[in-house]
DNA sequence: TATGAATGAGCCTTCATTCAT
DNA sequence: AATGAATGAAGGCTCATTCAT
């Protein structure tokens, strides 16, 4: 995992920000929850069973219920931040970089985000309603950053112009999925690589 | 689906070649479970309930049992022959096809088998050291028949050489998962036509 | 509780009359069943927990739920075959006694079945949808056997014509329900021999 | 429901009347408390989850913990009062009624107490030694009246002398039971009718 | 004193697997 | 050899009650 990203992971966001203030002990189980999850979807998938996030977290079952009525909350809440985070990439990577380099680059990092997610897609593309959220971010974050780049690069001469942002978003989410588990990461990132190769223009 | 797929579903093998002779009762309750099996597999993918197959398939769940023990067995059982099939077309693509015509055309074909065996993946994938055989299968008949037509392609310099056929493999595969379910198939060769492009050597 | 219905309740059904043959296994576990559930809902109402009438049945909780899949199915086997032989009872009289010595003898037996059946009235006004069978036994059985003898005790000219069968029977009803615990049946029966009175035409 | 009873419904008592002062804030969090228990008891009966009736009232659970330390303390709390008020009827009309028709308007009138209860004849027998308290004001309020209206009644040679107050009075409370819901109130009078009826001296 | 967060026991239900018939 | 009944371990969820703030 890329150094930028692991250092995310350890901070936690201060979590609902609608509310102005927290009971401490609030705030408590629900950092010891969101850390126990984030652990417990790594370990064992998005189906995890709820009692066991919450004797990870240290806090009873009925807490996690409290915090997060739906499981999609818990998982919503878990993605959300890094989503947005890799989304902000995009804008940065646009702003200093060449087209092409720019939309290279944010590939792989948004490999490096997927990859690092074991749920993720399990959970965006399980047809649960309560993923909608989750699907809304994808499209509203994830899907016009990727268009604002594959654009730069069509316009550059670089890239083909028959490619939906969409689509490819997509297709490299695949290519970061259990499918390439075994060996993981370097093959995702080959592989994205080859599928980027495939973007240029025929010369 | 193509044609050529379908047609193979309608027959189902003898399936336990191990066996000589087999009750003629038993053998319809093999075949019985293997049709229902599949459909049902398709239907709720491969974690659908015992109960659920063994109903579709109008025996008792023991039956299931004497003939599967394992659910492993049962998914191996119907997914193998597919994959024969499959492996087979790349023989038959490489007599016949000029050998990028050949690569291209069965990384198609691979993507129809892939995409009409909806657990497949995540079988293949899911750590279970019940599904070994599966993963041999895959090694011993998939990634062969693709390293040659990789390498027909790369000695008629086509394509660039550092392409390793089991992780292309690997990444069709994902290409054609759920993750890109809601369009489907049209998009999953969409995106394999890409990393198809992407292998053609930078002229 | 009156001897001639006590008696009834030791034997019990021969259960699902439709399937002809039954395992021998099968059969103990749902004999065990009923006998429990009537000891348990005697005990404890109709709201006890699954697992108590299956642990008293010395049967798994799955056993259970595989004969009565709905807590309502299990509720009604109990109560139904009691109630046939209340209805049936209503006829015996009619054809064997004076108009207004059948029906002051049937609501006293009426009585003797509700007050013997302690979680009846709250299963057949919960309002719960599923208890809707258990109604309608009652409105085909008992309102009409009580429709016929209130009809002959007015055509007799013992009774007044202005009382509608199925009030009086929900009444009697109410005045068995636990309302009347504490003496219980003796004061059921009292207040019912009062209501009876209260029919009598007014000379 | 009768205007004389509704009308009692706005006011609520004072509660707690040991307490010589209270803070202005716990007062009114426990007026809160006893409206919304009396909604949600009707509403959703005596078993009503105590969290329900704690945000009805807009205070916290602990807050209704802190005033009624067991459910049954805020149960009788609400139903006393108008039993009182009931009781105090009896007297009424004693004064300015003649004996039968004292008798006859207050068993309405008993009625009309009771239905408007949903939760109280499960309370009352409920055999929870909690409700013991609401049983004594029952004994000690309702059956003395009920009691010296009966007698009356029997002096002036109306009604019979075999019949036992409290017994009676546990009569009409089971008429006006969910057992008679679907009709409701009228059913629930002309049943207590008939008995009333069943109550005069055979002449 | 009021609050509402945390707790955990307890209930219902499903399902893989074994076993009597 | 086939059947389907029985089993019991999980898992999801609710709710009365306690406790930190």
């Amino acid at each position: 995992m890329p150094a930028d990203l692991r250092a995310k992971d350890e901070e936690l966001p201060e979590a609902t920000p609608g509310k102005r203030v927290m009971r401490a002990d609030s705030q408590r189980s629900l950092d010891a929850l969101l850390q126990a999850a984030k652990r417990v979807f790594a370990r064992s998938g998005v189906e995890a069973p709820v009692r066991e996030i919450a004797a990870e977290a240290g806090v009873g079952v009925a807490t996690l219920y409290r915090h997060f009525p739906q499981r999609s909350d818990l998982v919503i809440a878990i993605f959300r931040r890094e989503l947005e985070s890799c989304a902000d990439a995009a804008e940065e990577y646009a702003r200093t970089l060449p087209p092409w380099e720019a939309l290279r680059k944010w590939m792989q990092r948004f490999v490096d985000f997927v990859s690092a997610k074991h749920g993720l897609a399990a959970a965006l593309h399980s047809g649960d309603p309560a993923y909608e959220p989750l699907r809304d971010h994808f499209d509203l974050r994830l899907k016009p950053a990727m268009h604002r780049l594959l654009d730069s690069a069509v316009k550059s001469g670089d890239v083909r112009a028959d490619v939906d942002a969409g689509e490819l978003l997509s297709a490299i989410f695949s290519l970061c999925h259990p499918a390439s588990d075994a060996k993981g990461w370097a093959t995702a990132r080959r592989m994205v690589d080859l599928l980027t190769d495939g973007l240029r223009v025929t010369r």
